[in-house]
DNA sequence: CATATATTTGACCAATTGGTTAAACTATTT
DNA sequence: AAATAGTTTAACCAATTGGTCAAATATATG
């Protein structure tokens, strides 16, 4: 492996990345791909031998990346509140940087079931579950934990992932969208912690629920 | 249009809708679209003149669908907290029952932003906000009210769309993804008034704000 | 019943697409 | 500098796919 050849290689991957993140694996075009790279369509299957395997090598790395960056910030010490609000920020910031990705994803993993496998060997939901049981075990029970991690996420995936429709719709109420999304920074942590401190309050009010 | 017209053009919509929500424009065949409605493959172009007609009908009814479901709910005349509450149980019940439809609005959206312009037309944003807003308007501010509704819509939509990797990800846990939904068809309401009930207490501690 | 009209089909076509191959070119090794 | 190995290309191929067409069949109409 010389040195044109990683250059060559990281040519091909950037082009696949942008055309598979764009289009999805059917409707993303060999040739695209090729033209994108600057470079015949032949060395496409020389380097990566087939569309499919090409396809793989991404989803990998972005699949990969997406969890990296996701399970890294729970991983942090510090105490909650100050946790919910720095991965809001930096969840986010981080999506905005990337904003096919979540749609990539998911559109991917529903169409095609066996990536859902490699994308969950990636993964260690559990690890997190426990780092956020630890950090509010005494004001939450168990069986809500998952709750909150969904809505966690739901909260921050979802207005990137939705990105052309929510636009859409802001535009119309004359709201700019990159602007409500770094309110949105702010005002979803607000939101989840305004949320738990209220179930504190009520768990406190009545304990024997 | 004579009666065997009218069933077998249902016929093939159907099957289109199928096949469109299963596996999107791109990847859709027309073969597969005529072999599941048990029809010759030109009969498909005698009643849609194109793939691409076709799809649009399809769009076009199922961007109606999930726009009338939500819009809908919100017209209710009831009171906020009971509003709320109401729209997560009808609206889920409504997404549980067609599991793909989102995925399918948010991919298509996504590729074609043409279908963008198709989808905005038939909702009416300003509507659902000006009835949220007469609901809300005492306790919250005018700004808050559509990170309010993104809200409601991420809580409700995403744990939906994300449903092949998230009910991976409580299998792992030992978690039923049915029963989840159906838990959170509870939860996720109260999650969002009990962040504004604690909106309400903050706000009344510190009405200069 | 015969004629016109609408529906359905099998066979076919042109274009696109993923993939191959052999030859040309470049760099490395001896 | 000759041989070897790695890289790139143009030309080509087979399969798939959306779409067409003329003939066949069913349905309605006079």
């Amino acid at each position: 492996m010389t040195k044109a050849d990683k250059q060559t290689e990281e040519k091909i991957f950037d082009a696949a990345t942008k055309i598979f993140e764009e289009k999805g694996l059917a409707a993303a075009r060999m040739q695209d791909i090729a033209n994108r790279a600057k470079i015949n369509k032949a060395l496409l299957h020389y380097y990566f031998r087939s569309k499919e395997k090409l396809f793989m090598a991404v989803f990998d790395k972005l699949a990969d990346k997406i969890f990296k960056k996701f399970s890294g910030i729970f991983e942090e010490d510090m105490p909650f509140e100050e946790k919910i609000r720095y991965f809001f920020k930096e969840h986010m910031k981080f999506l905005q940087k990337n904003p096919k990705l979540p749609m990539f994803i998911l559109a991917e993993v529903n169409r095609n079931p066996e990536l859902l496998d490699k994308f969950l060997s990636k993964i260690n939901i559990s690890n997190i579950k426990a780092k956020i049981s630890d950090d509010v075990s005494t004001s939450l029970p168990e069986e809500a934990i998952p709750h909150l991690m969904v809505s966690i996420v739901s909260l921050s995936v979802f207005p990137i992932a939705a990105k052309p429709i929510l636009k859409g719709i802001l535009q119309e109420a004359g709201i700019d969208y990159n602007q409500f999304i770094k309110e949105r920074m702010e005002v979803a942590p607000e939101f989840i912690l305004s949320a738990l401190k209220q179930y504190n309050v009520e768990s406190k009010n009545r304990p024997e629920q």
